[in-house]
RNA sequence: GAGCCGGUAGCUCAGCCGGUAGAGCAGCGGACUUUUAAUCCGCUGGUCGUGGGUUCGAUCCCCACCCGGCUCACCA
């Protein structure tokens, strides 16, 4: 920030003061503080007639030494400018379900008292209006000179715009009709020392929204209403499972070997084993070690991270699902996200479509009752959630999109270099995954379950029983999107470390799941249940629930690079 | 990592063919006891992302760098 330049005027500490309040007054004037406003400020003025950039009188000109000024104006009224516990408010939003008549001496409104801070500050000689907001709304106070205490109204013309408040008063209804409180008492809370955003037409830069979150959710609605809705997202969920004879878990997130997904992990190093260790980019191996230790259904609600590329819908840290339940397969967990996405749905409340369908389904995975359209916004289109999802199988989507048959190899080949695809030195079925991404993905609308993948992209997959070339695995798909990833577990040993010691030809070792668990094939030999596990990133489920077109608009902290020297 | 676009007052933005910057809101002083994007009068506020270069002169042109956005790559 600034107030960086120079004072000309020796012996005083004004010209480096920082927001803390170091910033005398005048040289011959005791603290700035104790002087009447009015009297301080003519002070200052007559002081210092001359100024430049480069030799700035240590008066109050930039803004957040304004409000370092005002700060001690309000110690000097003997009052605590960071404000102590305040019980017994009201939500703003409860405040405004009560029932308020015009302002009337003769017949006094209820009395309230609320919290928050201070978003619109209008002055009117005696009269005041304010704007107090809290997480639930906002609301008009009006402070009058009569109904207040001296210092109460002195402290009332110190506000500023970001400072919190406390108010006790009687609520009703001014004559243009708005509900207001009026203050019979003001409590000062804390003081904001820096100017807040002020623009009619809200915050228009990504940068600073990000770098200043906080002012983002005090003043872009939509941010907060998407931290609440996330926040319902991830506790529907956890209920739904709970509900379904899920038990939570939680597992390490520092790993010795970093498995269960294709990814390159953050390396970190414990001091007092020296070893090296990662920052787990999968919640799989250790949930399935459970499988085997007889948790039949198990979950894990989790952060991961991945040391990869960052878009708006990537982030190196996000957070995922990944549940797992015994004696299932992969079309369990298709029934079961269905029934986790249409909770979701339904708790959020966000469902546009009709009512009244028939019945269309209903088994021990779904929970919920499959009994109406459910179609949400999604960006300029609209996506049906209404189950049962469509389900396609990846051989006849390829064939139908690219034009040939997925295991035909010179066809494949051929294909890929209409594609402008290299084949040379690549596994086939790396081949056929680089068609499938650039023809097929981006036609799935969704949402569509995309299932049977080529068996050697899908290590941890058990094969398909009358076709070992494809792995039981689906993909879930809106709009081009990836929102899950299932299969049935692969549980024989022998084909796991098998898998795990391949490299397909074509995939640099960062993309390969060849990373030897010996451990985790240990734990397979002592026998792990035939199960069906899923995966699920929960951002992008919310960016989808919640209309969110970015990934960092449903994390409240993405990462971003340090500001630097500024 | 590559391409494109952007960074100007606390916030949102304008600034033409190069002549060292403007608006609205916020802030400060004044008026106002029912305002609603309050109004009225007066005023303050800028290292034009950073560093070089070209030029008599650079917010503007050139180069490099920093930060961000979008697209792509990456993300089984």
């Amino acid at each position: 920030m600034g107030r960086t330049r120079v004072t000309d005027c020796s012996g005083k500490n004004g010209g480096v003061s920082s927001a803390s309040g170091s910033r005398s007054s005048m040289s011959a004037a005791p603290a700035a503080g104790v002087l009447p406003p009015k009297a301080r400020r003519k002070t200052n003025r007559s002081h210092h007639p001359h100024r430049t950039y480069t030799t700035v009188a240590d008066e109050p000109q930039d803004l957040a030494e304004v409000r370092a000024d005002k700060l001690r104006q309000i110690e000097a009224l003997g009052l605590d400018p960071w404000g102590h516990r305040f019980d017994g408010t009201t939500p703003i939003s409860r405040i405004r379900q009560l029932t308020a008549n015009p302002f009337d001496d003769a017949n006094p409104g209820p009395k309230v008292r609320a919290a928050g801070r201070v978003v619109r500050y209008r002055t009117g000689g005696k009269l005041l209006f304010l704007e107090l907001w809290d997480q639930t709304g906002r609301v008009q106070l009006m402070i009058r000179v009569n109904k207040v205490t001296e210092t109460e109204w002195k402290l009332a013309q110190l506000l500023d715009l970001g400072d919190l408040v406390g108010v006790d008063g009687e609520l009703g209804k001014t004559r243009t009709g708005e509900l207001t409180i009026q203050v019979e008492k003001l409590t000062f809370l804390a003081k904001s020392l820096e100017p807040h955003p002020k623009d009619v037409f809200g915050m228009g830069d990504m940068e600073y929204r990000l770098r200043h979150r906080y002012l983002d959710m005090i003043y872009t609605p939509d941010t907060l209403r998407r931290a609440h809705q996330r926040v319902q997202v991830i506790r529907t969920i956890r209920t739904h499972l709970d509900k379904l004879g899920y038990m939570e878990v939680e597992t390490p997130t520092l790993h010795n070997i970093a498995g269960g997904a294709a990814a390159r992990p953050f390396e970190t190093h414990h001091n007092a084993l020296d070893i090296g260790l990662y920052l787990r980019i999968a919640l799989e191996l250790p949930l399935k070690r459970l499988l085997v230790g007889g948790l039949e259904k198990v979950y894990e609600l989790g952060r991961v991270f991945r040391n990869e590329g960052i878009s708006p819908r990537h982030n190196p840290e996000f957070t995922m699902l990944e549940l797992y339940q015994a004696y299932g397969n992969y079309e369990t967990m298709m029934d079961l996200t269905e029934g986790l996405i249409v909770a979701c749905v339904d708790a959020l409340d966000i469902a546009t479509g009709e009512g009244g369908a028939e019945p269309v389904g209903h088994n021990e995975s779904k929970a919920v009752l499959i009994d109406r359209k459910r179609e949400i916004p999604f960006g300029d289109k609209t996506v049906d959630l209404t189950p049962p999802f469509q389900r396609a199988s990846y051989g006849e989507l390829f064939r139908q999109h690219v034009g040939c048959d997925m295991f035909d190899e010179n066809a494949v080949r051929s294909a890929a270099r209409v594609e402008d695809i290299n084949p040379e030195g690549k596994a086939h079925d790396v081949l056929v995954q680089e068609l499938f991404e650039d023809i097929v993905e981006e036609k799935l609308v969704g949402p569509v379950f995309v299932y049977d993948y080529p068996a050697s992209l899908c290590p941890l997959t058990k094969r398909k029983r009358t076709d070992p070339r494809v792995a039981e695995r689906f993909e879930l798909y809106v709009h081009g999107m990836e929102l899950a990833n299932a299969y049935t577990e692969l549980n024989d040993p022998a084909t796991q470390a098998e898998t795990f010691s391949k490299q397909l030809a074509g995939l640099p070792a960062d993309e390969s799941m060849a990373k030897m668990d010996h451990d985790f094939v240990r734990a397979l030999r002592h026998g792990m249940p035939p199960a069906g596990g899923l995966g699920i990133g929960i951002d992008r489920l919310v960016m989808l629930l919640t209309n969110t077109q970015t990934i960092r608009d449903v994390i409240l902290f993405p990462l971003l690079r340090p500001e630097g020297a500024k």
